[in-house]
Formats: structure tokens, sequence, C-alpha cells
DNA sequence: CACGCTCTGCCTGCG
DNA sequence: GCAGAGCGTG
């Protein structure tokens, strides 16, 4: 009796010192911390501190095991003990840890954490707050990485078991591009027919999916593009597999077949990693799940974290299901809920929350704030992109002077890269000084990835996709007959194109051109040499001089110098490489690289405005923000008017917006010209779902007499009015001519053909030109004035 | 074989 | 409106 006491209290206290010892954390964090065993799916909205849940549990299972939830008591307990421990709950955070630590169920070394996260940066985000947590050392034991980066460790140690050479190489998306390319002209699939791009898009949509080119082409009766899918899906399989390369699909899909058949691989996995947990879950495609799922089959301890509404990746393949659907794979999973925002303000929040709200499809939950109420959203009509880009200057300039704030408070995000190309102009002409993320990466320039061709060809001369991109790059007269002379040749003899270069004299079809191909040789050759003499930074400055790649560039204009600038930079970014590496090899260099992105992505240092899209905003956040462009056709862009697009469009604009910590400033301009035409974009349907009372229309809207006309006619005290900005040009030539307006998506009714919704709204000479959509008697072309349509 | 011209197609983008 | 691809000519 007086043991199970013992029990008891001791049972008692331990949560109660863990609740105070964690007491910083609100209480969906502490949940999720404390829920160590079995499957987890952690909701936590944006700005809610997912990082710190994911490290603080990570760290809470390496120091404590699962003491929390274990109902183990020490046999040896004394009553006398537990006073002590009860004791303890005076103490403070530190020491109640170390009392604690004594008491640890089940520890688990670092080296059996395994976390998923989606970006390298967001890795090293992790590694960094762990070891600020954790120490150096026991942080850098934790297996924390990205899925690619993750599957390639399994894949270089089991690869040879799936067939793939030691040295496999990992294709970019543009390389993958090229050998698609061959294999559609090889079958006679015409780019008109099967453009390469769309192409490339579903064979990655089916390899996230798991579907293998056999599977996919057994798949009864299809439609002729699917038939030509198929084919080439088989043969680029094919082809990748004959150069020995994987692409980035691949690297998942081929981890996953490896699970599923290797069993050292499977035992390995479900041996070392006890504890498994997943960032941005709402990012994964279903390969990734089935791998996560794969590596945590024995021991079930998966975590995953995510928030459905920030999902905005479908159009890459992430599939929102895996994460609205986690319980159904996992009907023990427990499920904790993190709403408390530290980031934004009240209106900030409401604004999002009414945003999402209208998604049918998504976990129920509701961003709150005890902090203040912070100003409203501004959103503000301009003319054109100029005097939007010139608003958002001014903006900027007058803040910094009546708040005092930094230009890094500010970001520019906007829907589509092409926006920059204005705003950077204005701010450069009005000396804002900013900075463009995302665009054209460095890894995926030109003049590098020349470069880095020169230096996998000599890494691995069989690879002829990189071997045909610097052949004759810089010009050496050596040109597309040739080298496919050269192809023809080494396929006919199942070899390396290298191969018949070196041998160039023994081919009659080439022999002619063999002193030309021997000087490429000679090249490649006296490289190998210095590669396996010299550091890496040497072997780089040589490929540039031997190749005649700077000579090339040395005598162009600026465009040239700026490229020659970037080769610079990969020569320095190959001795930090060289000096930061355990055993650095050309080889260990170049697999970093191909899984590498943002080596120029956003560092919040310096004192400059960021220009971004919405999209890598995400994760971000920002005192003020500006979105550009908040216009139908824009934000949401014309191409995303289904339902399921439009659900994501809006977890974008969500994402927009709370991304602000204090001010938000949302525009839409009158006339945009994008890709050369000149179009008028109604506001963003997204801007009717913000809560008027956390919105503010900005006075100076209209100037003038517009301005004066509008709101005698709207009556909305000076606020532009929804039916004004859809149909502007109308107001200014006639303002009371066609009485009430409407815009694409207001529901109207008409005296004879009854309620239907209008589809679009053009002015025409005066009058307004109706397309309605009838509920019952179809669509009809109805003009304003004689129309007399009703609101409904 | 290289260069210059016309034609096309265009959102978002991690690894 | 612009860049990259494809084609024709010197």
């Amino acid at each position: 009796m007086a043991e199970t006491t013992v029990a008891e209290r001791f049972d008692r206290i331990k949560r109660l010192l863990f609740e105070k010892m964690y007491g910083r954390l609100n209480e969906g964090q502490k949940q999720a911390v404390f829920a160590v065993n079995g499957p987890l799916l952690v909701l936590a909205g944006a700005g809610t501190g997912k990082t710190t849940v994911i490290v603080e549990r990570i760290a809470h299972i390496i120091r404590f095991g699962d003491l929390y939830e274990s109902s183990a008591c020490p046999v040896d307990m004394t009553p006398g003990e537990v006073a002590r421990l009860e004791a303890a709950i005076q103490l403070g955070e530190d020491e109640i840890a170390q009392v604690l630590a004594d008491y640890v169920t089940n520890p688990c070394p670092p080296w059996d954490i395994l976390c998923f996260t989606f970006t390298n940066k967001a890795a090293d985000e992790m590694k960094d707050r762990l070891a600020q947590t954790l120490g150096d050392e026991t942080a850098s034991a934790i297996w924390a990485g990205t899925f690619h980066s993750i599957c390639m460790r399994f894949l270089r140690k089991y690869g040879e078991s799936l067939g793939y050479s030691k040295d496999f190489t990992v294709y970019d998306t543009e390389d993958s591009k090229r050998c698609l390319k061959s294999c559609m002209q090889e079958l006679d699939i015409d780019e008109a027919v099967l453009p390469v791009k769309s192409a490339l898009a579903d064979i990655s949509r089916l390899k996230e999916k798991l579907i293998t080119p056999q599977e996919f082409s057994a798949d009864a009766q299809k439609d002729l593009r699917s038939k030509r899918v198929a084919l080439v899906y088989a043969l680029y399989q094919k082809k990748m597999r004959d150069a020995s390369a994987v692409d980035f699909d691949d690297i998942i899909m081929q981890t996953v077949r490896l699970l599923e058949t290797n069993g050292e691989a499977f035992d390995f996995c479900n041996g070392r990693f006890r504890y498994v947990s997943v960032d941005e879950f709402q990012d994964t495609n279903p390969a990734q799940l089935r791998l996560i799922q794969l590596m945590t089959e024995r021991r079930r301890n998966i975590m995953v974290v995510g928030d459905d509404d920030q999902s905005i990746y479908r159009f890459r393949g992430a599939t929102i299901e895996n994460i609205l659907n986690f319980d159904s794979g996992y009907p023990d999973a427990r499920i904790v809920r993190i709403e408390e925002n530290y980031r934004s303000t009240s209106n900030i929040l409401n604004a999002a929350n009414g945003i999402i709200s209208n998604n049918k499809g998504r976990h129920e939950k509701r961003l709150f704030t005890n902090g203040p109420q912070g100003e409203k959203i501004v959103y503000r009509k301009c003319e054109n992109q100029l005097e939007e880009a010139k608003f958002i200057a001014g903006k900027i300039l007058e803040l910094s002077m009546k708040e005092k704030r930094k230009y890094s408070d500010f970001a520019v995000l906007y829907r589509m890269n092409s926006q920059s190309n204005v705003i950077e102009s204005v701010f450069s002409r009005s000396g804002i000084p900013h900075r463009l993320i995302g665009g054209t990466r460095f890894y995926e320039r030109k003049e590098i990835k020349d470069i880095l061709a020169y230096l996998a060809v000599v890494s691995n001369p069989a690879d002829d996709l990189r071997l045909r991109r610097i052949i004759n790059e810089p010009k050496r007269k050596i040109g597309d007959k040739l080298v496919s002379d050269i192809e023809i040749i080494a396929s006919a003899n199942g070899i390396p194109m290298f191969e018949v270069i070196k041998d160039a004299p023994f081919y009659p079809q080439i022999c002619r051109s063999a002193q030309k191909l021997k000087d490429f040789c000679d090249l490649i050759t006296e490289l190998s040499k210095i590669r396996d003499t010299a550091p890496l930074d040497v072997l780089f400055e040589k490929t540039i001089e031997l190749s005649g790649y700077r000579a090339m560039l040395v005598n162009g204009g600026e465009e040239e110098a700026e490229k020659l600038q970037n080769v610079e930079e990969l020569i320095s970014n190959a001795q930090s490489y060289q000096s930061a590496a355990d055993e650095p090899s050309l080889s260990g260099f170049l697999e970093e690289v191909a899984l590498m992105s943002d080596i120029d992505n956003y560092d919040s240092t310096g004192n400059a405005v960021a220009l971004m899209t919405v999209h890598s905003a995400k994760g971000l956040e920002f005192p003020v923000i500006f979105v550009p462009g908040f216009e139908e056709n824009i934000f949401p862009p014309s191409a995303s008017f289904e339902k399921e697009d439009i659900e994501e469009e809006r977890r974008l604009a969500y994402v927009a917006v709370t991304r602000a910590k204090e001010r938000v400033f949302l525009l839409s301009v009158n006339e945009r010209t994008l890709y050369g035409r000149t179009n008028k974009n109604r506001e963003s349907r997204f801007l009717r779902e913000i809560p008027q009372e956390c919105l503010r229309k900005d006075e100076q809207v209209e100037n003038g007499r517009r301005a004066s006309a509008l709101s005698r006619q709207s009556g909305k005290n000076g606020f532009i009015s929804r039916e004004f900005a859809q149909v502007p040009a109308l107001t200014r030539s006639s303002p009371a001519k066609a009485g009430a307006t409407f815009g694409a998506g207001d529901r109207v009714t008409h005296m004879f053909f009854g309620s239907g919704t209008v589809l679009s709204a053009t002015p025409v000479g005066g009058d307004i030109l109706y397309v309605v959509a009838f509920d019952d008697k179809g669509t009809k072309k109805l003009m304003g004035t004689y129309a007399k349509l009703k609101k409904e």
C-alpha cells in the first residue's frame, strides 16, 4: 500500500517537474514535446514555434528518454526520495533538468534520431538550434537532413544492389530535360505533340507516386498522350540507368525500392532510427510518405509536423492528403494543435484566418495571439505597375523615417518573379537598398553548369550528357554533326562517348576530325592529372584556364564580366568546401553541389529590403510586408481557377499575410502589362475574404473628382468600392449611368432569367457588357443599362 | 561550323 | 517583352 503511494507520488511529481521545467512552452507545445512514443501529428500554424517544438522534443528524448510517458517507478524509490523530488519543484529549470536526468528511462543516443527537412537551409537551421540546446557534439550526431541527402546516404551505401554503379551521378532538372529530349527524338515523338516540359512533369508525378514505367505501361486502355508518356518514361529510365544517373525523384523512389527489397537496408533503418520526425509534412509526396513508413515500420515512433494551411506545393507533386489523412494511416496517432501565434498582430491573424476559412479541405484551426491588435491591413489601388512600385518605395521611405525602421524590416512578396523588374528599378532609382531572392539560382547559371560539367567529365568520363554539354563550349569546331556521329559509334559499340573520342583515329567516320578530338581528350586527361595531384581550387582554376573558358569571358562585355565573377565565386566555394569537408574530393564537391540549391538564398544579414516570391518567403517573417499584384489573373493567376488550385492559391495568400509581424500592404493596379499585353484586372477575390474590420482601404486611393464621384456613388465614405475596382474605366466616363455595377463572381438576379453568376464585366462605350451564367437559362450577354440586374 | 535571324511560349520551384 | 530554341545562310 505504501509502495503504491510512492509510485503514484513519483509519477505525479515527475510530471509536475516536467511541466515546470517546460514552463516557457505553451500547452500544445508541451503536449508535443512530451508525446514521445508512437505516431504523432503536430498541426502547427504559421508562426507558432514549430521548429522550437521539434528541437525541444528531440532534446527531451535524448535527455530523458520516455521518462515522462513511462509508467515505471524505480524499484528502490523511497518516500524520502520522493519528498526530495517534491521539494525540487522550487528549483529553477536547469536544476530540475539535472534532477530528472537521474531517472531517464529508455535513453536514446543522438545517432538513433532522424529528422527530415525539405531544404538544406531548414536542415542547417535545425542543426544550429539543436547545437544550441544540446551542444555541438551531440547535435552533429543526429541525422538531420533533407529527404534527398538522407536518401543519398543509403543509395551510396546500398545502390549497387539496385544495379547502380558505385559513383552514380545526380541529374538536375536541366540534365533530365536534355536526356528526355533525346529520348523523344529517338522515339520520334514531336515536341508539338508532347512538350518535353510537360512530359517531364508527368514522369515526375509518376515517380512521386512510385509508379514504375512497367506499371504505367501495363495500365490498360489509355489515351494517346498517356501512351506516349509511357513510352518516353520507359526509355528515359533505361537511359538514366545506362548512364548510371539518377534524377531527384529517383533518389526517393529508388530508396523506397531499396527498403522494400533489401532486407539489410530495411533492418538497418528500423534497427537504428528509434525516433523519426518530419518537418513541413504538408509538402511531402506519396513516395516520401512511403519512405518514412518503411523507415519507422517496426517502432512506429514517427512525428510529423506541418500546417495543411501552408501546403503550397501541390503543383510540384506534394499531396496535402498526407497531412489531412495522417490518422487514417495511423489510427492510434495522437494529434496536437498549436494555434498560439507569436509573430503577428491580431489584425493580421484575423485577416489570415478570414482568408483561409474559405477553404473546404482542411484541419479546422484558428490562429490567435495574446499580443496587440496592431495596425489594420492596408489595401491600395494604383494606376499602373510603376505607380505601384513607387507607392511601395514611398511607403518604405516614409516608414523608415516615421517608425525608425531598417530596410531589412521590409519585404516585397509577389506571386511571379516577373513582377520584380519594375520594383527593382524603382528601388534603385530611389536609392533603396534591396536584395532579390530566388530567380535563377547560382548553380543553375549556364557558366557555372558548364564549369561543373567539365569537372563532372573529369570525375566520371562516362557522363555523356555532361560531355556533350562542354565538348564545344567554348567553341572548338566540334559541331553537331560530329557529336552525333560519335554518339552513334558509342551506342553501336555500347561504350561511352569519351572512349570513342579517345580512339577517334580508328573510326573512319570521324577520323578526319581526330586532331580536334585529341585536343579535347588531352584537356580532360590533363585535368584528371591535376585532380590527382593538386587541391580543388587549383583544379578549378586550371579548368577555367585550359578549357579556354576564361579567355572566352575575358573578351566579352558586361554580361561576360558578370559570368566571370560567378565563375570566380565558384572557385571560392570550392575553396571553402575544401577547408570545411572531412575528406574533400571532387566527387564529394559535385555531389554536394547537386543537392544544393540556395547558396545565394536569403540571409537576413545586411540592411536591405527583401524581394521574393510568396513561395520563397515561406518560413520567413518580416515586420512589414508588401504584396503587389493582389489581383485576379495574378494572385490568383488565371490558370488556377479550378477549385483545387484556388484553394492552393488561398493558402498561398494565407502564407503571404502571415509572414508579417506588424504591417501588411496589399496592392493592385488598374492597368497591368503582362507578357507585352495590357489588361485590367479586378482586385483579388481574397481581398473580399478579409474581415472589413481588419482592413483599411487607402484613403488616397482615388484622387480628385474620381474619388468624390465614386464615394457618392458607393456611399462607402471614400473607400474604393469593390464594384468600382472591377470596372474602373467605365466610372470615369459615366459614373452614374449604369447604376449598380457587378464583377465576375457576383451573384445576381434578372427579372426574366432568374439567378446567375457574373462571369465577366467589360466596359463598352459608357456601358458595361456582362456575361452572366444563369442557373437555369444558360449563359447570356447583357448590357448593364438595360439588364436591370440586382444583387442576389 | 558559326552566327544571326525569327518564332514561340510564358506561374509558383525544393532537391 | 523577353529569352531560349530552331532554322537558314555566309
